[in-house]
RNA sequence: GGGCCGUUAGCUCAGCUGGUAGAGCACCGGACUUUUAAUCCGGGUGUCGUGGGUUCGAUCCCCACACGGCCCA
C-alpha cells in the first residue's frame, strides 16, 4: 500500500524496517506462557506473604528482592504505555484482563530499546518476576521482552472508544478491542446457548443436524434464499426453519429433538431482523402446547437465572420478569379487547380488510387475510406484551403446520410467546393427519398464487409421505435465540447479539460480482 | 420502497453569513527510573463520503449517487 509511506502507518512502517534490520522477529512463531494475567496476578495476590493493611505501604521490590518471587511469563495487547525515561510501565491485555509491566532500562540492558519501536495493539511477550509497585499494583517486572507481533494499524482511541456504529459492525474486532463490555455481552450470548442445550439435554432430549440446504423451503412463512447444486444441476435453497426436518425424526422414532441452528430468510434488515439468524426447534412426541409451554418458561426463567443471576432482567425502561408461571391470553379475545375487532364478525375477507382499514391501518392489495390478522395482532398487542406473555390459539389460516382445536372451529392449538414487544417463541401441537396437512398445503399455495406472496409456507411432498407413515401427537417449539439474547443482555439491537451483522458491502459499483449486476 | 438525519485527521468531535479547516486522545521529536487518561516542551499528519452543478471562490448552497442510523411501509 503505497500510502504507508507516511503517516501513521508509515511511522509502524518504519518501526518495522527497523526491528528487522535489528533482527528482531516481529512475528515470532511462538511465546510459551506460564499464566494468563489474571491467573498470574491472583496466584501473586494470594503466595503473598502478608496482608497489606489499610494504610500500610506496599513492599518495594528490589532488582534483587524480585528474583525471591517466581519468574513469569506473560502476554498481551499493548492497552497503554507509559514512557518516562529509563523506566516505562506497559498495560497488557489479555483475553483474561490486563496486567501492568514495568520495564526498567538497567535491568532490561539492551532489551530496553525495543520499546522505541513498540507501539500501542503491538503483541507483546514479557518474562520476570511479579511484585507489586510503590503504588500498590501488582506487576510484572520485565527482565526480557519479546516482541510476538507488531500492529501496522493504529487502534481506535482509548478514551472515547469506537462510536461509529458502522466500523463496529464491519470491523468487529476493533469493537471488540476498544470495549471490553461488547465481550462481555457476546460471552452472555454464549451462555444463553449452553445454558439452553444443557436445559434440553438435562431433559433428555436429543440434539440433532438437519440439512440446510433443501430442495423445499418449507416450515415458515418467509422467502428463501436459492442457490444451485451443479453436479445435482438442482436449484436448492437455504432452510427457513428445521422443522419439517425434526418431524421426520419424530415420525422415525426419536421422542425429543432439538437443534439449535442457522436459518436464512431472504428478507429485510432492521432492529430485530438479520437474513441468518439462530433458531432453536424441539419437538417433543406426546406432549402438547400446554406442556411446551411449561417448558418455555421454565427453560427461559432458568437461562436467565444462570446467565444474569436473576429472572428480573432490566430492559430498555422495563424490568422484564421472566418468574413463572406467564400469563396466558387468548388472542381472540385480546384482539378484541386491544382493537375491538371480532374475527369471527369478519368471515369475509373483504369486511376484514375495511375493518382494518376503518382502524388505520395501511392494507395493500396483496394482503391475505393471514397477513391481515398477523397485522391486527402485531399492531395491537404485541407492543404490550412488555412482560412475559403467551398469546394462545390462532386463526388456521397463519397456521398451516397446527392441530385444529377442538370447541374452536378456525383456530388451532398454537401460542407465541413475547415479552419487551417482541416474539421469542412459537409453538404448536403439531398436526399429524397427513391427508388434512396436505389440505392445509395446499391451501397455502393457493394463497400464494393469488396474493404472489412469497412469504407463505410452500408445500412439501416428502414430508407428507412422512406424515403418512404416521406421527404421533407432538408439542413442536420455535425460538428466536438472538432475540431472547437480546432480552437477557439488554441489547436494543439484533446487531449487538450478532457478531458479524449483515451488512450491506461497501463500493457497490466497484465491487459487484456479476449476480449483482442482473439486479 | 418512502421520510428524516449523519458521513470533516488513526479515533472522538468542533467548524459562524461561502473566502482551501481546528481541539482532545493517538502519532512524530525532545526531557524524565514507580506510572495509572503519567507529566512537561515542540510539531497538524486532511481526496472535508463520491461525482456533478451554481459561484471569482464550496466542508458550507443545489442535484445525483454510495454507505450508515432512526422512523414509517
Amino acid at each position: 500500500m503505497p500510502e504507508r509511506e507516511d503517516g501513521l502507518l508509515g511511522s509502524r512502517q518504519t518501526k518495522l524496517n527497523r526491528l528487522r534490520e535489528r533482527g528482531v522477529d516481529p512475528y515470532p512463531p511462538r511465546f510459551r506462557r506460564t499464566a494468563d494475567a489474571a491467573a498470574a496476578i491472583a496466584a501473586f495476590e494470594a503466595a503473598e506473604p502478608v496482608e497489606p493493611a489499610p494504610g500500610v505501604e506496599f513492599r518495594i521490590a528490589h532488582p534483587d528482592a524480585a528474583v525471591e518471587t517466581p519468574q513469569h511469563s506473560l502476554a498481551g495487547r499493548i492497552m497503554s504505555m507509559r514512557v518516562m525515561g529509563r523506566a516505562a510501565f506497559l498495560d497488557l491485555r489479555d483475553g483474561s484482563g490486563t496486567v501492568q509491566a514495568m520495564l526498567r532500562q538497567n535491568l532490561l540492558g539492551e532489551d530496553y530499546d525495543l520499546l522505541k519501536d513498540l507501539d500501542l495493539g503491538d503483541f507483546l511477550g514479557v518474562t520476570g518476576p511479579m511484585l507489586r509497585t510503590r503504588t500498590g499494583q501488582v506487576s510484572i517486572e520485565a527482565h526480557t521482552l519479546t516482541l510476538l507481533a507488531k500492529g501496522m494499524r493504529p487502534l481506535p482511541e482509548k478514551w472515547h472508544g469506537l462510536r461509529d456504529v458502522e466500523i463496529r459492525y464491519r470491523q468487529r474486532y476493533l469493537d471488540l478491542i476498544a470495549d471490553p463490555e461488547i465481550m462481555t455481552a457476546f460471552a452472555q450470548r454464549s451462555r444463553v446457548i449452553s445454558g439452553i442445550r444443557r436445559f434440553l439435554d438435562g431433559r433428555g432430549f436429543l440434539e440433532v443436524d438437519t440439512p440446510i440446504l433443501v430442495p423445499v423451503a418449507a416450515g415458515a412463512h418467509a422467502r428463501p434464499f436459492d442457490t444451485h447444486h451443479n453436479a445435482l444441476n438442482q436449484r436448492l435453497y437455504l432452510r427457513i426453519a428445521t422443522e419439517l426436518y425434526l418431524k421426520r425424526l419424530i415420525v422415525g422414532g426419536f421422542d425429543k429433538v432439538y437443534e439449535l441452528g442457522r436459518v436464512f430468510r431472504n428478507e429485510g434488515i432492521d432492529q430485530d431482523h438479520n437474513p441468518e439468524f439462530t433458531l432453536l426447534e424441539s419437538y417433543e412426541a406426546y406432549a402438547d402446547y400446554h406442556q411446551v409451554m411449561e417448558m418455555v418458561e421454565s427453560m427461559i426463567s432458568t437461562v436467565a437465572m444462570e446467565v444474569r443471576g436473576t429472572m428480573q432482567i432490566p430492559y430498555g425502561e422495563e424490568v422484564i420478569d421472566f418468574t413463572p408461571p406467564w400469563p396466558r391470553l387468548q388472542l381472540k379475545d385480546e384482539l378484541y379487547r386491544r382493537s375491538g375487532v371480532d374475527l369471527d364478525a369478519y368471515p369475509e375477507d373483504a369486511a376484514l380488510v375495511r375493518k382494518a382499514a376503518d382502524l388505520g391501518l395501511e392494507v395493500g392489495p396483496r394482503e391475505s387475510r393471514g397477513r391481515l390478522i398477523d397485522k391486527l395482532v402485531s399492531t395491537f398487542i404485541e407492543p404490550n406484551l412488555v412482560q412475559p406473555t403467551f398469546l394462545l390459539d390462532y386463526p388456521e389460516v397463519m397456521s398451516p403446520l397446527a392441530k385444529a382445536k377442538p370447541g374452536l372451529p378456525g383456530y388451532v392449538e398454537r401460542f407465541e410467546a413475547f415479552a419487551a414487544g417482541m416474539e421469542i417463541a412459537n409453538s404448536y401441537t403439531e398436526l399429524n393427519d397427513p391427508a388434512v396437512q396436505r389440505a392445509r398445503f395446499e391451501e397455502q399455495e393457493s394463497i400464494r398464487q393469488l396474493y404472489q406472496d412469497e412469504e407463505v409456507d410452500r408445500l412439501d411432498e416428502d414430508f407428507l409421505t412422512a406424515l403418512e407413515y404416521g406421527m404421533p401427537p407432538t408439542g413442536g417449539l420455535g425460538v428466536g435465540i438472538d432475540r431472547l439474547a437480546m432480552l437477557l443482555t439488554g441489547q436494543a439491537s439484533i446487531r449487538d447479539v450478532l457478531l458479524f451483522p449483515q451488512m450491506r458491502r461497501l463500493g457497490a459499483g466497484a465491487n459487484m460480482d456479476e449476480q449483482d449486476i442482473q439486479d
